[in-house]
DNA sequence: TGTATTCAATACAGAACTGTATCCTACTCG
DNA sequence: CGAGTAGGATACAGTTCTGTATTGAATACA
């Protein structure tokens, strides 16, 4: 049961997730296709019966990536939605566990957008994701100020704009500095401070 | 009037200088010692003959692009601290004119990021840096609220640090979507928002 | 059971890049 | 004006990487 076309595409899988590692490590231009094989526990041969160039598969992990969070988002908006608590608890809901690896989801994505900041095809792709992260996060954000009696003083989409800013830029200083500021201790104690300037109780 | 270390020096600048292009549209990694030479008017000989290497080039470049942008800080400080205008004025000018590159800058910026996220000792220097330029703008805002007679609901560092990753996140934002969103629009959104949130005058 | 096919390993050719060693040129300075 | 030197160009050797072509093994199927 398992060997027609599952074999390949079980390499294949193997293939990009030994590429996630190897690419957060050392970059997309530092991974040379023999690193990448090695890690997954493949000879070159394995690689190229399976991607054109190293570009192809590139292009195929964004996709995978892509597809997976989309996936997870997906399942855990309905739970945050519903479930008790605040707004700022679903929103970093949303941020935090999308993520299971911060620093290698930060080492990748970042390295994405690189890319994409020189690669206009690349930044379309991109720019698509993107926007249908901030979509998923925008309806989150919609369904709770209302049902909570909130109101923004902003666009909810601009709204969910700022919160990405800030946890980026959260996230990059705090990879920067492990000791000093332990993981997700920045995000934590800013997007309070953004919430309350951009919501009040709706009378 | 040109010739015994002077020369030595320039060909050294603009060895710095190709670089910096370079890497800014290729990556450190996708960026060769030739390419970089062809920019800058040379061969490699004159690289080799000026630098061990191209991690010490990349070293020197970031120790050159640092105290140059330390050194325009310093300038503009007096001027931001004492003229007229609001404090958001003085930040948004600060983070504004010290890169007069915007692209470029994020870009080389975003790069040695990555690299000091996988070289620790990279990360130490970068980490001193950005120390420092947390200082200026920390510095500044101190001044500045105590002069009009306002009062940060939080610690200056903290207020700037939250500065700064609206700041870099937004940044990447823009960069990303150029179409959609004009250079320092969502900038010039955000940190008014995040201004108001944190600052109140104090009674 | 034997044949065909599929997937991955191995072997190989070619390109690119790095770093060194040598050479050339243009100043400097006696 | 001539010897010495510094800076940079050129030539070269070694390494690494990519991509292709061939081979071998395991499975599907008749």
């Amino acid at each position: 049961m398992e060997t027609p076309k599952r074999r390949r595409s079980n390499t294949r899988a193997r293939l990009l997730e030994g590429a996630l590692e190897v690419f957060a490590e050392r970059g997309f231009h530092g991974a040379s296709v023999e690193d990448i094989c090695e890690r997954a526990g493949f000879t070159r041969g394995a690689f190229y019966s399976n991607f054109a160039s190293k570009d192809e598969l590139v292009l195929a992990l964004f996709q995978a990536t892509t597809d997976r969070l989309l996936e997870q988002i997906e399942a855990l908006l309905p739970e945050l939605a519903n479930q008790p608590g605040t707004l700022l608890d679903a929103v970093l809901g949303l941020l935090d566990e999308a993520a299971p690896d911060q620093r290698q989801w930060h080492l990748i994505s970042t390295e994405f957008t690189l890319h994409a900041l020189r690669d206009p095809e690349a930044a379309q792709a991109l720019n698509t994701q993107r926007a249908m992260f901030r979509d998923s996060l925008t309806k989150l954000v919609e369904q709770i100020t209302e049902t909570s009696g909130l109101t923004l003083s902003v666009p909810a989409e601009q709204f969910v704009r700022l919160v990405i800013a800030v946890h980026e830029g959260a996230r990059s200083q705090s990879l920067l500095e492990p000791r000093k500021l332990p993981p997700g201790e920045l995000e934590h104690t800013f997007l309070p401070m953004v919430l309350e300037a951009v919501s009040r109780p709706s009378r």
